[in-house]
DNA sequence: CATTTATTATCGCTTTTCATGATGTTGATT
DNA sequence: AATCAACATCATGAAAAGCGATAATAAATG
């Protein structure tokens, strides 16, 4: 038996709409005799007719069988479309992204990334979960911030250098870059040894500085606040303190740090050899765009 | 583009199953080269890979479109499947069909008819339309019980004549025929002046007999019990008394009628030119088997 | 490191199916 | 009887399905 076809289902399905062959092909864009042979083929699929044929010009009509299968037939063909709108809509990007980050490195471009995704695909779904373990969620995400290019299955890009500067309480440095010399025994706020803190600390190791470090918190908003409060001094990430802080913070002086300790970096990530989806392939290019901007 | 195909979908989803193109082919009967070659085209139509192949024994995975496409995809196969199956279901004879009639004559053949569809298609779904107005509700039903081959476009099949007989009460009249004349004058129950009493009524005028009704009833049930009471007697088709009584009946006596009336003849009536469901080519066949049986 | 193994991709070929245009058939209408 | 408006059928070329053989790939294995 043939196997039932949809496109014979939609050709008996215009015929209903139409009440005859001809117009039913003319509609289809297909010719009657072809029609015919489609009902045919249908009907042998089915085993039995679907339609009456009163013959000369009274309209065809369907059978018991063809009320049967023009039922269920409708439903199919309702349902195909369905499917081929929905992926009509995921590949013009209103599908759905999950992204993964780290609450330290998402105050910066992950906002800009989002805005203007959602500008671009306002039907999307963007999730964002946010996970501090040290365990990448990578393979439950689509893309993921990071900030070391991890190995293994992963495909990487690295968006921007983000160097580190010393944040101090205004008066406590003069202007202008600071050795770190000068923060031996200094008291210092700091992350807990999470994300590349301990990159920090080794380098006040390596510049035989040994900061006495008066207070942990895991929030960038919480650690600056300790430095207005004449705490202490901290070391972060540029972006962090121009995000966190305007620019022009009373309370607050920036430094560079001499000699330069190594940036932290800031990657986007993906599981390797897998096929993004269109809109993650965009949010991949809209953050290297952002990344530009950054990048002095 | 090309158009998205049933076949295509149903190799998807035995591929998502199995975890690989050789196997899913190998369940479908299929090549694993017509499967390779199944889902690039189902990637054509959907506009992108649907799969990730990582090469070597690693069994492929789906992409995000894929996730859309079998999402979908597997839906359409089971209304597809769901067709089929109605369609088998239908052909089976586990349909519906709508029996249209009338009361007074349904009594005696429909009953067994219904018994023994039932009996064979215990599936099916059998709807009795009973309607007394005289406008027969053929075209809403797929096979109707008549007392004449009305015209149109309609297909009959003569079932049996069911002679009239007169019923009395025990001992109104002697063993064996009745002439009409004997009638004159005699108190009888009758139907009201539906169906083909008017033709009963003819009979009696053209015999010369103007017999005095003393009661009207619609049911046949009605009608002899008032027989049974003695009220009257009355002209009855002889499968109606029959049925309605035990043949022993000891309040009644049935009585050949002389000269005879021309019988009530039943017949078995359905729309001309329109295929029937099996169900219902069925039920026609088993409706004269069983006429046969009546058919003296 | 070479080999084996388990995969998918691709090529050429045959068979089947699709769609067409021309022609035949049917039954109402004039 | 001729005409008209339907659907059916037939022959044909084009497209696609499916097959078998072969290549290509990447992990696993010795």
């Amino acid at each position: 038996m043939t196997e039932t076809e949809l496109r014979h289902i939609a050709a008996m399905s215009a015929v209903v709409d139409e009440g005859s062959f001809g117009r039913a092909a003319a509609r289809l864009g297909y010719t009657q005799s072809t029609v015919s042979q489609q009902i045919s083929l249908l009907e042998k699929a089915v085993g039995g007719a679907v339609f009456d044929r009163p013959g000369g010009p009274r309209p065809v009509r369907l059978t018991p069988l063809g009320r049967v299968v023009l039922t269920h037939g409708r439903d199919l063909l309702a349902k195909a479309q369905a499917m081929q709108s929905a992926v009509e809509r995921f590949n013009a990007g209103e599908g759905r992204i999950d992204i993964g980050t780290f609450q330290s490195l998402s105050n910066v471009l992950l906002p800009q990334l989002v805005r203007r995704l959602r500008q671009e695909h306002p039907g999307c779904d963007i999730r964002l979960v946010e996970d501090e373990s040290d365990e990448p969620p990578i393979g439950e995400v689509d893309l993921m911030f990071f900030d070391s290019p991890v190995g293994g299955d992963v495909e990487h890009r690295k968006l921007f250098d983000d160097p580190y500067v010393l944040v101090a309480p205004r008066g406590a440095f003069p202007e202008g870059p600071v050795r770190f010399g000068r923060l031996d025994g200094a008291p210092m706020v700091a992350w807990p040894p999470t994300c590349d803190q301990p990159r920090v600390e080794q380098a006040f190791a390596s510049n035989g500085a040994e900061p006495r470090i008066v207070f942990r918190a895991a929030g960038n908003e919480t650690v600056l606040s300790m430095v207005r409060a004449g705490i202490g001094s901290a070391v972060l990430p540029r972006l962090v303190v121009d995000v966190a802080s305007s620019a022009s913070d009373e309370a607050l002086t920036v430094h560079e740090l001499v000699p330069e300790v190594a940036p932290r970096e800031l990657y986007l990530l993906w599981q390797a050899g897998r096929t993004q989806s269109p809109l993650a392939e965009r949010a991949i290019q809209i953050a290297v765009e952002l990344a530009e901007t950054y990048r002095v």
